[in-house]
Formats: structure tokens, C-alpha cells, sequence
DNA sequence: GTCCTGTTGG
DNA sequence: CCAACAGGAC
């Protein structure tokens, strides 16, 4: 039996912060590192400086400018077919196989300011990604350990915000996507570890603004970021590592997300 | 009799800059420094910097993104009325007395690609802006110490840029050019202390275009950046000490101006 | 607030 | 090549 640790990290332009990303792995040595809105094609990843902190094996899914997502590993890490979320073809999936797991590295669209799919085509975007999301996890269900992690753009629980009626037409906590994020969760047969790790009471979060300078005070995050596993592999899951390095957003020219890690049993 | 040292250097941007101008001042100790394409608004200035090195009095002229003008002294600045000679208004002009002397900084625009007033209106610009400072000092003749620095964006003489045929059409050195700085130096009574300190026959360079990364190769430069005074003055000017900080070129995140620096006996 | 992509200016 | 700006996104 070995232990195996994934991170999730939004972080905003890998290029910009490969350096927090060096300190985060100096601090917690993950043995694997999913990152989202990477902001550069996959020959601008900074590929040397992934090698040099141990990380040989990498899934580079970017684009130019927006979005894209990447997967670094100590281990190997063997292709397989990505699931088509994106109606709008960007790179927003990755996905590997890596010592036996199926792991499956998200960023779903925001989905802009106005929650409303008549009048914000963003919006609608990120439903049917989500929708799509949910066929894909019915329609494939699997016994193999399979964990699905990233920046999912919802705060699906009341205490996954900082304020549940303050924020509930707000876009990432409002009904129609915690409803939505939910039926994912249920009909892939996922188990949100955060909330096996922290109670669903108490008030948790991966993301604070970058408009709100004075984040510390108020403390008004959500918890956008998360890891899934399915029912085969939460049984390996150590509740007691689970972590949100939280102090990464006071380090310098932070990102607006912290990371998320969980550690496996296998 | 005291020791008096002015420099002028085009920093393009004082606040991505201040660390350069930090390090200048260390090495070459100048009691002013006049500076060019600060690139701010007064109040963006980064004033902190300048009195922790030893300049608390500031004269600044600045204006949003582009341009801006300044003067930081170890010495009292004295407000004096700024001559006009910028017919769109930019930022480009800072005077003020200081130990008797009348100081002028300047920022010439650098007129465009294409030299021609009839297609391209920052020649013309460039050419009315010298043809004012012409009409001002010959309507303002005095006999007080009077020094005239700044990025003249001209280079008069043949060895003042690396090749004379080759740039007798490229703006900064066409005959219109050269021939208006001519006349605002003779008709201003101006005398120009590079060319006492280093004979016209030498070459002399104060910029190097940041287009060739190889610019310390082919040392492809022009002569730019100007100290003047008239004769008043020029008879306290110490030839020996005039220098242009080349090595400036080579520093980390460089200006593509050098900081140019002569020293008077007053 | 911070980053990306253009464009314009030097 | 390097810096500003504007516009869009998050």
C-alpha cells in the first residue's frame, strides 16, 4: 500500500506563477498537480521548471490566451479519451490515467455576471457544460477508481460561501447551478471530499477576490474548487490530510484560488 | 566655490525604473537629475524613492501614459514660468532656477517614421516644437547662467550617430532635423558641452534602439540626449567630468537612454 | 485586482 | 524590443 497526493490549483497563468508553484510543492509535495487557466498554448508551459521540481510526466490541454488545464505528475501518466464538456470546443479538459486511477481535471466556465440564460450566453455555457458533465458521469458509470478535480466555478453549499442569502443570485451559488453541480454529483455517483474531511456546518473556502484587497478581514471566499471521488476510490481517501492551503493567497502575486489536496491509500 | 552636477537621462517609465536610477545615483552621486518619458501623472510619481536618496526637492510635470517631464534635486527648486513650446500641450517642459542657475528640461517629441510634414503630423509636431524653442531663446537673451538639458531626440552631427549616410533619412538626423537644432543652439546662444568634452570627430552615443538585442555588437547608436548651456554658464563647465553612463544600456530591465552628466564650478 | 489580447508609440 | 492604453474576462 502506497499513498498517493492530488492538488487542484486555479492558477491563473502558469507562466506568471510557476514560483508559488515551486514554494506550494516545496511546502506539501504533492505527487500530482492539477492546474487550471493556464493562459498559454501547450509549447509556452514552462515545462523545465515542472521537471526540475520532480514533476517529468505532464497533459498539457491549453490554448492561446484563456483557460487550458495541465496535469503533473511524479508518476506516469497514460492517455486516455477526455470527455467532450465544452460545447465551445476550449481547453478545459484533461484527463489521464495515473497508477490505476482515472483522473479527471476540470475548469468550468464561469459564466459571466448575469444569471440569466436569455440575455448571458456565458451563462447558458456554463449549464450545458454542466449538463453535459452530468450525461457523461449517467451515462458512464465505472467500478475503477476515478477522481474528478478542479475549479468547478460553483459554491454548491450554504457554507460553502461566506453568505448563503447574499449570494444566492449571485453566479456560482445560485439555485440553478447548486442544483445543477448536485445532480453531477448524484447521478455520477461522486462524494465531495472536502465535506467528509470539514463538516457541511462549517464555512470553507478556496477563492477570495482579487477586488476585495482587504480579503483577510472580511473573509468573504467561496469554495469553487473541489475534489471528487467516486465510491471505489473515497474508500482510500485520508479525511484526515485532506487540505486548502489557504496562506497562498497572501504570498506574493497570488493567485485569486488556493490549492486543494486530498491523499490516497492505494 | 561649490561643485554643481546635473544629469539627464530619458528613463522611459520612473516607476518601472526608480531601481536604476537608485543604482545611477549611488555610482555617480548627481546633485540634480533631470528625467525624461516618466510615463505618469504627478501624483503617480514615485516621490518615496527620491527623498529616501537624497532628493526632496521634486518639479514634476507629468500627465497620463505618455511623455512627463522631471527635476529632483538635492538643492531648493525654485518655480519659474515654463516656456511654451509644445502646441499640443503634452508634458514635455519642466523649469526651475536652483543655485542661482536657470535650468530647462526638456522632452522633444520624436516625430514619427516617416519625415514628412505633409503625411506625418509628429514631424510636423517635432518640427514646430523646435522652431518655438528657436523663437523663445532668441526672444529671451540673458546673461545669467542658463543650462538646457533633456532628449532632444536629434542627433546633430555626423559622429553623433553610427552612421551618417545611412540615417541622413531616418528620422532624429535628416537635414530639417539637425539644421532646426542648429539654429536654436546659435540663436539661442547655446553651446553644446559633449562636444568640449569629446571632439566632433568621436563618436558619441546616448541611446540604443531596444530593436536590436545585439546593440553592444554593432554598437548601432545615436547621440540623443544633450547638455547645453550658454556662455555664462559654459565657462564653469568642468570638460573632464563630462560623462555618458554607457553601462546603463546593460543593466537589468534597461531605459534605452543612457544618463548623461556634466559638472560645473560655481 | 489582475491577466490576457490587441493597438499605438518609442 | 519595451512601454503605455483600451477592452474583455474572471
Amino acid at each position: 500500500m502506497t499513498r498517493l497526493s492530488i492538488a487542484t490549483w486555479n492558477i491563473n497563468s502558469v507562466r506568471l506563477r510557476a514560483g508559488l508553484i515551486q514554494r506550494f510543492v516545496e511546502e506539501r509535495r504533492p505527487d500530482i498537480v492539477c492546474l487550471q487557466e493556464i493562459k498559454c498554448r501547450n509549447g509556452e508551459f514552462p515545462t523545465h521548471v515542472f521537471t526540475q521540481m520532480g514533476f517529468p510526466h505532464l497533459h498539457i490541454r491549453g490554448q492561446k490566451g484563456w483557460h487550458g488545464v495541465a496535469i503533473a505528475s511524479r508518476f506516469a501518466l497514460e492517455e486516455i479519451s477526455e470527455p467532450d464538456f465544452c460545447p465551445q470546443q476550449e481547453a478545459r479538459v484533461a484527463a489521464v490515467r495515473v497508477k490505476g486511477i482515472t483522473l479527471h481535471n476540470l475548469y468550468v466556465p464561469a459564466g459571466g455576471d448575469e444569471p440569466d440564460t436569455q440575455i448571458n450566453p456565458k451563462f447558458a455555457h456554463k449549464l450545458a457544460f454542466l449538463a453535459r458533465m452530468e450525461a457523461y458521469y449517467a451515462a458512464h458509470p465505472t467500478n475503477e477508481p476515478l477522481v474528478l478535480v478542479g475549479d468547478l466555478n460553483v459554491a454548491p453549499g450554504e457554507h460553502d460561501v461566506w453568505g448563503h442569502k447574499q449570494l444566492l443570485n449571485v453566479v456560482s451559488h445560485t439555485p440553478v447551478e447548486t442544483q445543477a453541480l448536485d445532480k453531477v454529483m448524484a447521478r455520477g455517483g461522486f462524494i465531495d471530499l472536502a465535506r467528509i474531511a470539514v463538516p457541511p456546518s462549517e464555512k470553507l473556502f478556496s477563492w477570495w477576490s482579487y477586488r476585495s484587497p482587504d480579503w483577510t478581514k472580511n473573509d468573504r471566499g467561496r469554495r469553487l474548487d473541489h475534489i471528487w471521488a467516486n465510491r471505489e476510490l473515497a474508500k482510500q481517501f485520508d479525511a484526515d490530510s485532506f487540505s486548502i492551503h489557504k496562506n497562498a493567497r497572501a504570498w506574493e502575486k497570488p493567485s485569486d484560488h488556493v490549492p486543494v489536496m486530498a491523499h490516497f491509500d492505494i
